[in-house]
RNA sequence: GCGGAUAUGGUGAAGUGGUAUCAUAGGAGGUUUCCAACCUUUUGUCGUGGGUUCAACUCCCGCUAUCCGCACCA
């Protein structure tokens, strides 16, 4: 990689810590493998960041946000499947010590040990007793669930319950659903979006911020009715030209519209999030001939999905994963239901309603009831099946595997007309989940900018103008006569208005002060020189061009 | 997790069995100072725990962290 021949990402990296961007956690206690601090520049940057992901998945004008734990009980984890997925079963040999996964030593000998279960995986380990790779002998301790996600415990003592540290903010939405549903008075689709912190206790982070062990996500959940047309104009996105990687073809150029139409994006929502996906990137200045598109092959597609895209972004790490658009059925809502037995329905109304006429025979409860007693419900189900024409008496063969006979006085004449205007079932949510970290890591990468300046490397921050964690940079020209308190009332003009971030700095010379701000990204330096000190009048400098022009401070604070 | 390398002011580096040097950055002051100028002055460092030694930043071991491979993971 040519970043790392010539320095630049090491620079890059120095700088972000030299001047608050980024850094280790925890530094004065050596660090924390996994874990790290947006700084005093960097912590500003990450929350317009989120800000702007919020905003821009709110236009959808159907959308609602939430903001659930991160502890979250056994159970909920449990029935997503994140026990079951998120682990890896461990034993250790006896003789030397050396941890194996317990799935791998299998692997020979079975043809899917990914797929066992902890019991099936000790009892197989048990009986076919493979050797220990590091020292060939076989004896092996029981296995253990090594899980990536953070134990803890709720409650103290032996009340205490066990739970997790979410390895997504997913789970809070989905059990959340009923109260969505009934926000949006019951009609789909909607969705509800979260911006929060994960946690995964990976076994090994790397590579800076692009694995950590606690990471900013934000994710929108979207409920929809899989039966339901959809009408998706995918207009917007129908010039852009993208890279596609999908599951039957190599590389190649499409447009989003396009590959919506070729059916390799399958469901229109899906393509109409990758294009607000692609959007948001763009308008987080990430630059466009830097992302494409990766459709995950079937077999490496997360136990939910059923389509699933990685929006994929180059930078100094090479593709980088940042974004998972996933269309993940009913998975998630099915198995809380089913865990929970709590309706996490939603109800579709017929056009017309359905009329069911039936015209056949029912049983007599108070004949049937004391007659076969225990066998009455499989009896009353068996009637209810016989056609209209049967003559009683007659024998039935019951689900119980019994066999009876029903009399005539067992059973009465059926006839009934229902009418049915809906039906319940459960919504497919498709989700568009993004790693702030690492959008925030490319943002970054694709602003640093080197030049040339009398032979040393000059280093601007092109970082779009919506999320600069600085907007104005006030500089006194000379903090005397004046001037540096002309300068602070100006800053202090900015401070006061909504949503401005202003640095003042009187520090060292004017050009200096300008490649301090240059590198942290301000996009306006604003110097007070003498003349402001007649007219009122600043020099306001653009970092991108360095041009400089003079305007007056009221005209600034407008 | 395995293998290899590394750990010295905020940042980047040099160096030694007798408590350390340089650059840069930061603070104060000066300079009519508009693109990292200059002058004076000042602040601040041997990751951590243990061992060997009269003495350890230096040698040895453990731990932690960082970087590079592999593995793992999305």
């Amino acid at each position: 990689m040519t970043d790392e021949a010539d320095g630049r990402l090491e620079r890059l990296n120095e700088m972000l810590k030299r001047r608050g961007f980024l850094l280790p956690a925890f530094g004065i206690y050596g660090g924390a493998k996994g874990l790290y601090d947006f700084g005093p520049v960097g912590g500003r940057l990450r929350s317009r960041v989120n800000q702007a992901w919020l905003d821009h998945w709110l236009q959808l004008g159907n959308i609602v946000e939430l903001s659930c734990p991160t502890v979250t009980p056994y159970e909920v984890l449990e029935a997503s499947g994140h026990v079951g997925e998120f682990s890896d079963f461990m034993t250790t040999c006896k003789a030397c010590g050396e941890a194996s996964r317990a799935d791998t030593l299998l692997e020979p000998h079975h043809p899917n040990p990914d797929a066992l279960k902890r019991d099936e995986l000790q009892t197989l380990l048990l009986s076919l007793n493979p050797e220990c790779p590091a020292c060939n002998a076989s004896d092996w301790s029981d296995v253990v669930a090594q899980n990536l996600m953070f134990n803890t415990t709720i409650g103290s003592g032996s009340s205490g319950r066990a739970g997790f540290i979410r390895p997504e903010t997913a789970q809070g939405m989905f059990t959340s659903f009923p109260s969505i549903y009934r926000h949006f008075r019951e009609r789909l689709p909607f969705g509800a979006v979260q911006v929060g912190k994960g946690y995964r206790n990976e076994i090994a982070p790397r590579q800076g911020m692009i694995r950590l062990r606690e990471f900013n996500m934000a994710e929108l959940e979207y409920f929809i009715d899989p039966e339901a047309p959809v009408q998706v104009d995918l207009s917007p996105w129908q010039d852009q030209n993208i890279t596609f990687i999908s599951q039957d073809t190599p590389e190649f150029t499409s447009t989003i519209a396009k590959a919506h139409e070729d059916g390799i994006i399958h469901h229109p929502t899906v393509a109409q999030f990758l294009g607000m996906t692609y959007d948001f990137l763009a308008n987080m200045g990430i630059m466009t001939s830097k992302i494409r598109f990766r459709q995950h092959e079937k077999d490496e597609m997360a136990h939910y999905a059923q389509d699933c895209w990685d929006i994929e972004i180059l930078g100094s790490y090479g593709w980088i994963e940042c974004v998972g658009v996933a269309h993940r059925g009913c998975y998630d809502l099915e198995s809380h239901h089913k865990a929970t037995g709590k309706s996490l329905h939603a109800r579709r109304e017929y056009a017309e309603p359905r009329m069911t006429t039936i015209d056949a025979w029912t049983i007599n409860g108070a004949t049937v009831g004391p007659t076969f007693k225990a066998l009455a419900g499989a009896v009353k189900v068996a009637v209810e099946e016989l056609p209209k024409d049967t003559e009683f008496p007659t024998q039935v063969t019951l689900s119980t595997g019994d066999v009876v006979t029903v009399e005539p006085q067992h059973v009465k004449p059926n006839q009934m007309v229902i009418k049915e205007t809906g039906e319940w079932f459960i919504p497919h949510v498709i989700e568009p989940a993004f790693g702030i970290d690492r959008i925030i890591w490319h943002m970054i990468d694709h602003a640093y900018h080197e030049s040339d300046k009398d032979g040393d490397v000059y280093t601007t921050m092109k970082l779009q103008q919506s999320v600069v964690p600085v907007d104005y940079a006030v500089f006194p020209l000379f903090e005397k006569d004046g001037m540096d308190e002309l300068a602070m009332e100006l800053h202090r003009s900015f401070c006061t208005t909504p949503g401005v971030v202003s640095m003042y700095d009187g520090s060292g010379s004017i050009g200096r002060r300008y490649a301090r701000a240059d590198e942290i990204g301000v996009p306006k330096c604003i110097t007070i020189d003498h003349q402001s000190l007649e007219d009122r009048t600043v020099t306001v400098r653009n970092r991108d061009s360095g041009e400089q022009t003079r305007v007056s401070i009221d005209s600034l604070l407008q």
